[in-house]
DNA sequence: ATGTGTGAAATTGTTCACAGCC
DNA sequence: GGCTGTGAACAATTTCACACAT
């Protein structure tokens, strides 16, 4: 397993989203003519992809739809349960908590934090929302490997520090904010940062979503015309 | 303008949002080392991104926090009023549409709409929600630049046909499904789909995201190691 | 002296053509 | 015959070095 670009990731949990939905539909085959078309990708892309992380075809039958799932299911590391919390728990953070689909796939919330007293002791899916203070409490106790992030922007930075110095090794951070794997010092700025080896961010912004539409709604031409696909 | 990379346009993104928070700190120069700092890319990079769209710096000083602040706005189309409607005001649509920020930048709401009737008729920010259904004749009267799709899956690609259908030119994806850009005949299968013709999608999947995140931790060595930065 | 702007080099990612296997 | 898997060709993006402006 050498060097994979980032977007082969992406491009993986689509396919598996596809799977899914095939599987639903009682589709046992497929193919990745099939699959590109769907993901609206060439079809080289998806057999480069694959390609990656193993052999999953049948050379001249394509692919079978449970066995090529349950492969990506273990590529991915969706096969293992990850305790998550959110730090956050405004409109955002209630509608993550909530939003079907996110249960599936053994992703388990097993802390909700928030501030804001009048959020503090809410019951919000069997869970008691906990003041943030206690966050590192908390993960001392019980083992947590990915937050969620989704504070506001300001308090973005010492949310993820405090997630990180209790150990948590992935933020998927919904604050439209860079988060800087630096200490973050009181009042201060910054330090190398050792307790970020090893954590991984991912961002999920929709304002900034918002913003590249914008620009591409006026710059039409710039857009890979996602008119293409297959072969 | 040539060729931009897609890439190139979220880092303008990043970049203004960090010019505005430096205003609101009184800063009033930076430079392309700051700005790669801030925004944990390699001052290469943000010199390259500028370029893209024009000179806007002085040599030996750097850049001023204003000018370039008003020169990104204006690249990314942010100058100009944006009307948006929101299809599916569930949990996650009505967390968008009271987002902090959305309202900034001249992005206004102009339509919500759903389908469940327990939904429909209630006030979200001085906008009664409207059936789904109406979504053709509204935005006949009123005219819509994007649309924002906060509906469950299987109801996304239907909304994404009516939003085409009824002249919207960007649709701001949140359902973890891939739009087909192509007519969607009632129970039938596709059609090349000239309505489609000069749309743009944006994607903001948050199930992705943690998906990825899941596989990133399991896979550190792969996550571009987002330390380094600089020259 | 300093920090931008940019052509050229290096790297990364995607497309392709076809060998290999059902 | 059909469709996967993959090394090689190609394209895109990022990195770099340095000329140029202040």
């Amino acid at each position: 397993m050498a060097d994979i670009p980032t977007a082969a990731i992406s491009r993986l949990v689509t396919y598996l989203r596809i799977l899914e939905q095939l599987e639903t539909q009682d589709v046992s085959r497929t193919s990745s003519n099939d699959l590109a078309e769907r993901a609206q990708v060439s079809a080289f892309q998806v057999r480069k992809d694959l390609a990656y992380f193993g052999r999953f075809g049948t050379r001249g039958m394509g692919y079978t739809v449970p066995i090529l799932k349950r492969e990506l299911v273990r590529v991915l590391g969706l096969n293992r349960t990850w305790s998550v919390v959110i730090v956050g728990m405004g409109r955002l953070g209630q509608a993550i908590a909530n939003y079907p689909g996110a249960s599936d796939y053994r992703f388990q919330y097993v802390g909700l934090f928030d501030v804001n007293p009048q959020i503090v002791g809410q019951n919000i899916r069997d869970l008691r929302v906990q003041h943030t203070e206690q966050l590192g409490d908390f993960v001392s106790a019980t083992p947590v490997d990915m937050g969620f992030l989704a504070v506001p922007p300001d308090r973005a930075q010492d949310a993820a520090q405090a997630l990180v110095d209790a150990g948590v090794r992935g933020i998927l951070n919904f604050a439209p904010v860079v988060i800087q794997p630096r200490t973050t010092e009181r009042g201060g700025v910054s330090e190398p940062g050792d307790e970020w080896r090893n954590v991984t961010i991912e961002n999920v912004d929709f304002l900034a979503g918002m913003k590249r539409l914008a620009f591409y709604i006026l710059n039409p031409t710039l857009k890979a015309a996602l008119t293409e696909d297959t072969e």
